[in-house]
Parts: structure tokens; C-alpha cells; sequence
DNA sequence: GTGATTGCAAAGCGTTTGCACCGTA
DNA sequence: TACGGTGCAAACGCTTTGCAATCAC
């Protein structure tokens, strides 16, 4: 849960892709891979600050990029917000958002394999992709 | 298919809703409603302009502001844009994407009650919506 | 006639870019 | 030392707002 082992994982990640690893990009990658919601630029910059003030927004968006790249974060799509991001998780898993405190869990639905198939069959497209998505309220909440 | 119902449909419920029907409004409800591809604000004003090229952006903004408030228009999410519209569907239905021409179509998913239904139980979260897209090639691209 | 609606221009906001300085490797 | 990374300020693009003129009812 509390996950100092992303944070490092995420560090190595981005060593072994040719980046460096710096101050304000530490902070971004444990403010992000701390939180258990999806945050926007702005947020991370708040959260982040607290670790390294000096740091600009500037730095978060291009540090957010590159994590994105990388697939250790994904961006989560709301009604009203698109541009919050969170850890991402491997494999292909699916979204479950909490609308009030913006908790996002993730889970597995390989069901839906045969409604894929039959809205292949049904309307001759090919499906290469989907995404799922639930809101609803999360226990604490 | 085409559907010169759906945009007198359209300005009934405008109508209906103390709205008034004015030229460069009916200019953007016959762009979005007769078209089978999700459109952006700009996309709709360079159709609407088609038939009303007077029409300023501003008012598309506004008109589709509306059409979404009466759930006429719906808000198409995609990974990298999330500003576009489509026509509405009655009922809860999902929406099927082409990743090449945007057309877009709707097909109904009710098989994933059971689905919901495991996860609340799994995760402690009360689901309240859900939102399901497939995205792919149509047929003709 | 009256009040909603329009288009223009300007403001606003989040995001991206240019650039000189800094710090990691 | 070299070059990637940084922060600041400015540019940018999309969206919203203020306002006087216009038009539906």
C-alpha cells in the first residue's frame, strides 16, 4: 500500500531509459506514486513542493510525460477532468473511481471478451482496444 | 441514418425548454445531429458555417453547452482528445469508436451487471455509473 | 416591445516553448 | 566536462466573459 518500492522501481525505470535522476523529479515521481487518487498537474506540483519547493510546473508536466511514456502512470478520464493522472498497473486492468475523494482501484474484467466479440460480429468493426471504467463511492467515503 | 427527424426533435426540446429557435442555433444542431463522427467545437462551426456563415464559435460553444444539458449531445472521451460531441442515445447504451474516420456508433452492454455487481463486493465501493468504450476500425476505413 | 441571443473583442486559464543557468553522470 | 534537466517568462490555443447590436416571440 504505502509503496517506497514504486517510488524506486519508477526511479530504475527511468535510469534504464537514459534519464537522470534529479531532485525535482524525485519529488514528482513519490508524489504521484504515493497517491492513491488521480491527481492533475497542479495537484502533483502542490503535493510535490512539499518534498522540494523550488520546483516549477514546468518540471512536473515534463516529468509526467515522460512517466506516462513509460507506462508507470495513466491518465484517468472523468466527465470533467481529463488530465489527472495515476500509477499505472500492469497488465490490462480497469478503473474503479470513487467520485467523491477521486480513489482510484484498480480491476481485472476478461468477460468482456465475448461482448467484443459479438459487437465485432454485430456491427463489422475491429476492436483493438476498450476501456472501463466504474464511479461510484469508495468505503470510506 | 440521415435524419432530418432527429433535428426536429432537437428543436422541439429546445423549444420545450424556453429556448428560442434562431437561425445560427439550428445551423449547429443540424451539424452535430447529422453526423455519424464525434465533432469538436471547431468542427461544428466549420460545418454549421456551411449553411450559416455568420455563425461566430462563441455560439457553438453556447449552443452545445445546451444540447448536452437537455442530453441531447453527448461528450465523447478519447485518449487524447476529450472535447468532442455526438448525438445522444436514449437508455444507457456504450459507445463504439473508429480510431481511423471517428465515426461512432452505440450498442447496449447490460451483461456487465454481474460484473459491477463482483467488484462492489470485492472492493467495498458502491458503483453508481459506468462507462464502457470500444474503440477500432469501422467497416469502411 | 422585451428579453433572449448573437458576434466581436478581450480576458482567462491551463499547457507548451525559448532560453540561459544548473547539476548529474 | 558535457549535456540533460531546470525554472522563469513569454507564447500559445482553446474556452469563457462583457457588451452593444440584433432578432424571436
Amino acid at each position: 500500500m504505502t509503496t517506497p518500492s514504486r517510488v524506486d522501481s519508477w526511479q530504475a525505470a527511468l535510469r534504464a531509459n537514459g534519464y537522470r535522476l534529479t531532485a525535482p523529479r524525485q519529488a514528482v515521481v513519490e508524489a504521484v506514486a504515493r497517491s492513491a487518487q488521480a491527481l492533475n498537474p497542479a495537484e502533483v506540483h502542490a503535493r510535490a513542493r512539499r518534498t522540494y519547493p523550488r520546483l516549477g510546473l514546468v518540471t512536473v508536466y515534463r516529468t509526467l510525460e515522460k512517466l506516462e511514456e513509460l507506462h508507470l502512470v495513466q491518465r484517468v478520464h472523468r466527465p470533467d477532468n481529463c488530465q489527472a493522472f495515476v500509477a499505472g498497473m500492469d497488465g490490462h486492468q480497469h478503473l474503479l473511481i470513487c467520485q467523491n475523494c477521486g480513489r482510484v482501484r484498480y480491476f481485472s474484467g476478461d468477460q468482456l471478451e465475448a461482448l467484443i466479440r459479438r459487437v465485432e460480429a454485430d456491427t463489422g468493426y475491429a476492436v483493438h482496444d476498450h476501456w472501463l471504467q466504474l464511479f461510484g463511492e469508495c468505503g470510506e467515503c
